[in-house]
RNA sequence: GGCCCGUUCGUCUAAGGGUUAGGACACCACCCUUUCACGGUGGUGAUACGAGUUCGAAUCUCGUACGGGCUACCA
């Protein structure tokens, strides 16, 4: 449809990977693959305050695993580098001071006090914040107030300043947005923002639409949370490079959690995973679980996603990544935010453990098995454990307890749930079906199972009061795929062991 | 406080003037299952409120209420 579409997220690296993020990712590379464009990722690591640097790595690593990676990044080269702010600083300087020559921004001088006394002074009931805008603009120290000697003066001594956007008073900005349409703004109650920071840096305002420019950027997808600052951007487009040549723009709903905006606090209180991927918190060591860990399959993860604010107009929930390509369109996104639901992100999952191809689930479910130091080297064993127990798996965790008496003696059996009705008859009818089986040649579990139900109708015992108790024997709990399925998998030698074991158990 | 965005079952959503307001998750019941699940059938459950436009409004307009976001030399 249009090959220069060119879309970019543009994460800061200060910490873990959001939720929020991610769909914003996955927003932006679903709109590039629908329209053949490109994905770029731009490191946005203009706050030195806040780097962490082991961030963008970590970022990179998310992308990987959920498998939407860009055509265009730091670490993935391109024609339109660097792809990191910080490698730009000399770029945003050069349009700060066109602006500023222009008359659209200005130098200002005012220190870190002289700030806070004016947000104290213009502080009123009506007013809980005041902005640094048109109206104390003129009474704050600036190269509009200050005399031209002054200024220059003060910049030649390298004077502590920022460049702040001249805001227009009563002027109307508005824009087309892709999923809010028109959208309109009052100048006038919008602040003189910073550009440029003291340390020569530029604020998110000014690198973003330098480089969205410099980058071809086509269109704009982020948060609603952006919404606000918009006219800055528009003004900012209008002034350096006109209109015409600004891109799209499409305002992302929020991910809510049970309280607004969704938290990493959200996740922690409630139990849930809010980042991609673990994350550790270097400065105090604080620990954050990420879907990964949790047990969360991509194709999951980035279906959920998907289906959070978006959906193709059927009842089609389950999309393959290529499918979400193929149906995705801006125009059915929607406006209203929407707020993340665990129960239905656990359901997508069991549905994409019970569709995944086999050979992929393999190699996840061996991984899982390593994370509690359990090796598993018997490919074709492991492909009919997986067949047996997939159903009863909702995370990619739960396959651990749900099959790993499949490859090893249970060491725990719960007794206490067979005990009370544990009698004498019933152990003779075990030590002579040991008998039976030992003498067995056809080891599978319909045979078993013929054989069990037999000897139970010779002892005149009933065939259910008997299956709990080898179930225990066999899987330890009252949980796990059919009992005579289990013992056919573990082979004649083991369920004879473990039936014997058990019953020196039960009758001590 | 100001500005901006939003509002359909508890949650995610469909229905773009005419439907018994549909589906999914969760929940409940039953069936299947001599465990736990899967699966199947059914059920509870929503257009925030008030005006207007119209033969007819969840749908268009306005107001109110409520929710959310922003209001940093953070993104």
């Amino acid at each position: 449809m249009n090959d220069s579409v060119r879309v970019r997220f543009a994460p800061s690296p200060t910490g873990g990977l959001h939720l929020g993020g991610v769909r914003t990712v996955l927003f932006n590379y679903l709109f590039a693959k629908h329209n053949n464009g490109k994905f770029i990722v731009r490191i946005e690591d203009t706050d030195q305050s806040r780097y962490v640097p082991e961030a963008e790595e970590y970022i990179f690593n998310c992308l990987n695993w959920v498998g939407l990676q860009p055509d265009e990044s730091p670490i993935h080269g391109g024609d339109y580098g660097p792809y990191r702010q910080s490698e730009r600083k000399e770029i945003y300087k050069k349009y700060a001071e066109q602006l500023v020559r222009d008359g659209f921004a200005y130098y200002a001088f005012d220190t870190q006090e002289e700030l806070e006394k004016m947000r104290q002074d213009f502080k009123t009931t009506h007013n809980h914040s005041q902005q640094y805008d048109h109206s104390v603009r003129m009474k704050m120290k600036n190269s509009i107030t200050c005399s031209t000697e002054e200024v220059n003066t003060w910049l030649k001594e390298g004077r502590s300043h920022v460049v702040r956007i001249k805001m227009p008073k009563h002027e109307n900005v508005s824009f087309k947005d892709m999923i809010r349409g028109e959208v309109h703004f009052d100048t006038s109650v919008v602040d003189d923002k910073v550009l440029l920071k003291a340390d020569g840096m530029p604020t998110y305002h000014l690198a973003v639409v330098v480089d969205d420019y410099l980058m071809k950027i086509s269109h704009v997808f982020r948060g609603e949370e952006w919404l606000p600052s918009a006219p800055v951007h528009i003004l900012l487009w209008k002034y350096l490079f006109g209109i015409d040549a600004m891109p799209q723009w499409a305002h992302l709903p929020l991910i809510l959690g049970p309280v607004g905006k969704l938290s990493k606090r959200d996740g922690a209180k409630h139990g849930f995973p809010v980042f991609a991927m673990n994350w550790t918190d270097k400065n105090n060591s604080e620990k954050t679980e990420g879907f990964k860990e949790k047990g969360f399959l991509p194709e999951a993860f980035i279906n959920f996603l998907a289906l959070l604010g978006w959906n193709d107009g059927t009842e089609k929930e389950l999309f393959s990544k290529q499918e979400l390509i193929q149906n995705f369109s801006i125009d059915r996104v929607h406006a209203a935010g929407a707020k993340f639901d665990y129960e239905k992100a656990k359901w997508f999952n069991h549905e994409w453990i019970k569709r995944l191809e086999l050979i992929e689930l393999k190699s996840k479910v061996k991984d899982f098995f390593s994370a509690q130091q359990f090796e598993i080297n018997d490919s074709t064993f492991l492909e009919k454990v997986i067949e047996l127990v997939k159903d009863r798996c909702t995370l990619l965790t739960d396959f651990y307890p749900q099959s790993i008496f499949l490859f090893e003696t249970p060491t725990q059996l719960d007794i206490a749930s067979i005990q009370p009705k544990w009698d004498n008859k019933k152990n003779i009818f075990f030590t002579e079906w040991i008998l039976q089986l030992t003498e067995m040649i056809n080891w599978d579990a319909t045979y078993i199972e013929e054989n069990f139900k037999a000897l139970t109708n010779l002892h005149n015992i009933k065939t259910g009061d008997l299956l709990l108790p080898l179930r225990i024997m066999l899987v330890g709990g009252k949980f796990g795929p059919p009992v005579f399925q289990v013992a056919a998998l573990i082979e004649k030698k083991e369920t004879i062991k473990r039936i014997e074991n058990a019953l020196k158990l039960f009758n001590s």
